[in-house]
Formats: C-alpha cells, sequence, structure tokens
DNA sequence: GCAAATTTGTTCGTATGTATT
DNA sequence: CAATACATACGAACAAATTTG
C-alpha cells in the first residue's frame, strides 16, 4: 500500500468527521475498541489519532477519551476605524472593537456579546528593539507598559500591552503610570492633557507560535498547532510622531479581521 | 519525575537551538547519538524530536537527518492602498502589492525581489454559499474563476482566484473570459469596456490549515501545523455593487501585512 | 549505475504511570 | 477504592529515503 496504516485509519475517521457522522463534541471509540476495529496495534491507533489532534480535528482527554473538537464561533474585529474616534472607553479605542459588537447565531438570531478585561498592570520597562524603533527613542530608553487581559463571553479573547513614551508623564500626563483605567480612554487623556490627537495607525500584522503564557491563557495546545495573531498598531500624532505602540495578541482559531478601504457599502459580514 | 523524558530532552535541544550553539540549517545528532546521549530509547528521543518539529524549530528529512529550520524572510504586503490605483498591471493590482518591492537584507543592503506569476487559468463555476454572497448575485449562478499562481523570488508565494458576475461578459467585457493577462489589468479594463470603477474594497482576514493542493504548493508540512493566511477581497464599484471577489491564500510563515489609516508618515517598516 | 552504509519512518508488543469517573 | 482511558517509555524488527563508495 502507498500510505502507511496510521495515515489510512487517520484518513478513515477524518471522512467520519468531514461527512457529520461523528459530529462536533462527540466521543470517538476508544484507543482499545479501534485497535480491535482496525486490526492495528494500539500505538497505531495512537499514531493516527495523533496525526488527527495535529490538524485539529480531534483532542483527546486523560481518562476521559479523544473527542471531535467544537468549533468556536469566531469573533470579527474591524481594523480601519476611524483614528479619531475614541468613544466608547479604552476597550473600543485600542484595538478597533467599535461599531457593533453583536454576531449571526447559528439560530440566525442576533446575539450580543459581552465584553470584560482586566485592570490595566502598568509597569515600566526598558525599550526592546521593536518598541524603540516604533516609539522613536532610543535602544534602552524607559517607557511605560500597560498590558490588559480581555475576554468575551468570558472566552479569553486577547492579549494587550500598550507602550507609551516615558516623557509623556513627565509632561502632564501623570496617570498613564497608574493601575487602573483611565475612563474618558486613553487617547481622550492624552490630547485632555498634552493636546496630542491620534490622527492615524500603522498596524502590523504577523502569526505566530503562542507562547507558554499565551497558550495557558486562551487554552490553546503548548506545541504552537494553533498560532496567534500579533498586531503592532503604532499609533501617530498630529505632528506625526508616534504616540504609542499597542501590541495585541489573538488565537486564530476564534479571531477573523475585516479592513474596508474607500467607501464600503455597510452590510452583513460573509 | 514533573515532566516526561521526552520534554527533558525536548527542551535541552530547545535551549542549545535558541541559544545559537545549535545554528539554522545545522544538523542534529542522529537519533541513535541522542538515545546513547539521553540514556533514553531511540522511540523516546524521537517523540522529543516530533514536539520540536511540531513547534516549527526542526525538521526532519527521511535518510539524511534532523535540520534546525532556517528561517524564511518575510515578505510584507499592505492592504491599504488606494482603491483607484490600478498602474503596474495585473499583479500590483489585486492583492495591494504597491509601492516599494524591495527589502533590507540581513546585511543592510536593499535587496530587490522579483515576481512571477503563472498566466491566469479561467474557468466558468457555479458560485458557492460566500461567492454568491459577496458578489450579490443566486446561490449556484454562474461566475468567472481567474485562477493564479504567484512567486517571489522563485519561492511560492500566494494562490490567488478572482471571482467575477457572468454577466460583465455579456455587456463587453469578453477579456474576462479569456485565458491569458489582460495586459491592462483587469480593474482598467473592466472601466474602458464598461465604465465600472473600483472605488472601494474590503478585505476579510482568517487563518486556517492548509489543503492538500495548498500544501503541497507552498511546500509546508500537511498536517497543519503552517497556516495559511485567507484574505477575501471585495471590491465595489462607484454605485456600491459588487465588482469581484479575490481571494487569497498565503502561507503565514513567510508572509506578514500592512495597514495604514490616516495621514502615516512613511518610513521604514519594522 | 549499483551496492552498501546511514538515517529516519512505520509497526508491533509490552509494561507502567496518570487522570478521570 | 476500583475501573476505565489516555500518556509515557522501552525494545525490536523491518521499510523507505538518501548519501556514499
Amino acid at each position: 500500500m502507498a500510505n502507511p496504516m496510521y495515515r489510512q485509519i487517520a484518513e478513515d475517521l477524518r471522512e467520519q468527521i468531514e461527512s457529520g457522522l461523528l459530529k462536533p463534541g462527540q466521543q470517538l471509540r476508544t484507543e482499545i475498541e479501534l485497535r480491535d476495529h482496525y486490526g492495528a496495534s494500539r500505538n497505531t491507533v495512537r499514531d493516527a489519532i495523533k496525526w488527527l489532534t495535529t490538524l485539529g480535528l480531534v483532542e483527546t482527554r486523560p481518562g476521559q477519551g479523544t473527542f471531535v473538537v467544537r468549533k468556536i464561533e469566531p469573533y470579527v474585529t474591524t481594523l480601519t476605524a476611524d483614528p479619531k474616534n475614541t468613544a466608547g472607553g479604552d476597550i473600543a479605542d485600542i484595538i478597533g472593537l467599535y461599531g457593533e459588537i453583536s454576531d449571526e447565531a447559528n439560530s440566525g438570531e442576533k446575539k450580543k456579546r459581552t465584553f470584560f478585561k482586566t485592570p490595566p498592570q502598568v509597569e515600566i520597562q526598558k525599550a526592546t528593539e521593536i518598541i524603540a524603533t516604533q516609539l522613536q527613542v532610543a535602544d534602552g530608553t524607559q517607557v511605560i507598559s500597560r498590558h490588559e487581559r480581555r475576554y468575551i463571553d468570558s472566552t479569553p479573547w486577547s492579549l494587550q500591552t500598550s507602550f507609551y513614551p516615558m516623557g509623556f508623564v513627565l509632561k502632564g500626563a501623570p496617570r498613564l503610570i497608574e493601575a487602573g483605567d483611565i475612563e474618558v480612554g486613553a487617547v481622550k487623556y492624552l490630547g485632555d492633557t498634552l493636546g496630542l490627537r491620534q490622527v492615524a495607525y500603522r498596524d502590523w500584522i504577523t502569526v505566530r507560535a503562542p507562547d507558554l503564557t499565551e497558550a495557558l491563557f486562551f487554552g490553546v495546545p503548548q506545541d504552537g498547532r494553533i498560532g496567534v495573531f500579533e498586531i503592532f498598531r503604532t499609533a501617530f500624532d498630529q505632528t506625526g510622531a508616534p504616540l504609542r505602540l499597542t501590541v495585541t495578541v489573538f488565537p486564530t482559531d476564534r479571531n477573523q479581521f475585516i479592513i474596508n478601504v474607500g467607501p464600503v457599502p455597510a452590510e452583513s459580514q460573509p
């Protein structure tokens, strides 16, 4: 035979899953039962299951069994919002959760989703190369770091860290180094105190494997099968100087993004 | 033991790789040598290597050995170009490869990259649900499909398929169903023949596992460890009607994207 | 071009550990 | 505590791919 046995077994199970014979959440037969069914050894059955696991079709739980994965209802974020729009507070103002926070559910009803985020964890850090480059400060300069964990419907959704030049505090924006939310929104606060208006931003989108902290927070496997979007948003003020750098990490299994260029007609998203 | 042995071996090798002791492209010791070195069985060593493989740190080649992966120099695509800009022909006009086609090499020199694409493979297809929704035609209606394979520096870079409503051909744009390039660019051609101008577009960005065809074309593993961006670009004309849907697939290991909103100062990308 | 040596890939059997019910 | 189910680990044999002589 052309293909190894474990791949044939995997293929057979994959067809059962994709045809709907095995439904999401349903338990597969145990390794012993599959061993007898396919006339292979238990190790070979385990190789087949491991292959399906890497493909993201099934997940195994020790002491319980192997289950067909449930797909997560994706959340869609629009990245091209009005850069001057700061209404809606911190959650909305940072990474573009403007507009409708609702979603077409399976039943066809509109499902309202709820946001929750932790208060910012504030630190003074030395700028890494990428931070220094984006904020146009010298390498190793101290910067303000404000870190949040963000949830939707109590599902871990994203990890976000914003970096500000240290000079902002001395020039009249002391609340940047206070832990806790800035109720009016950080962008409006900088406008009120320093006269800095966010008029533009650039997003840089990459995908990489999650680190251990991210994997634990998002509840994704630690082996990098499921990647994370890492979006670097560099915001600029009216003089063209960098205002802040916001780094947000989203797991790719539950996030999608929209970009609008020009007068795009308003309508339902795909 | 807290951690299983294969994870400890993997961790030891990972530190050697990340510390630079094992350099990209370098061959690891053979499974037999590692077995003797760590005092484990060959199968346990293989489990460790498989873990590193899933993490994307090493790759094994049958008959040769296990090697530290070389990172691919990423290509950066700007998604927010002027929607009316159609200069540069087909390559540039479809998915935003406007501007500088150059890149900072390791040595610090500017390295010019070369594009190549196959002539379009043209087909008449029935619209799937997503195509019908985006083009605002009835489900099952016939549409024109133009498919291309695209390379940069002879590396497979992306797979792109554009869909047009069938009506465009009857209304005076017959070249859409001819195989081969439209030299002036498809957007300009539609403007010249039908008076349709592309004034806006919406990009919808997702990440998923590659299918078999994509994995073979891009040379990535078939097990889904390395995902692909799938970008749906719906373009609109001056009346707000959909002009075409372009679906482009990029492997995540060699592609990054930039979005500019507002007057972003021109400067070097990260 | 072929044969041998090297290296990873697949499969089996067995035993024991760990998590959950 | 006992039963069940997956996780780890060992040893062995042969197959397949590649390089070397």
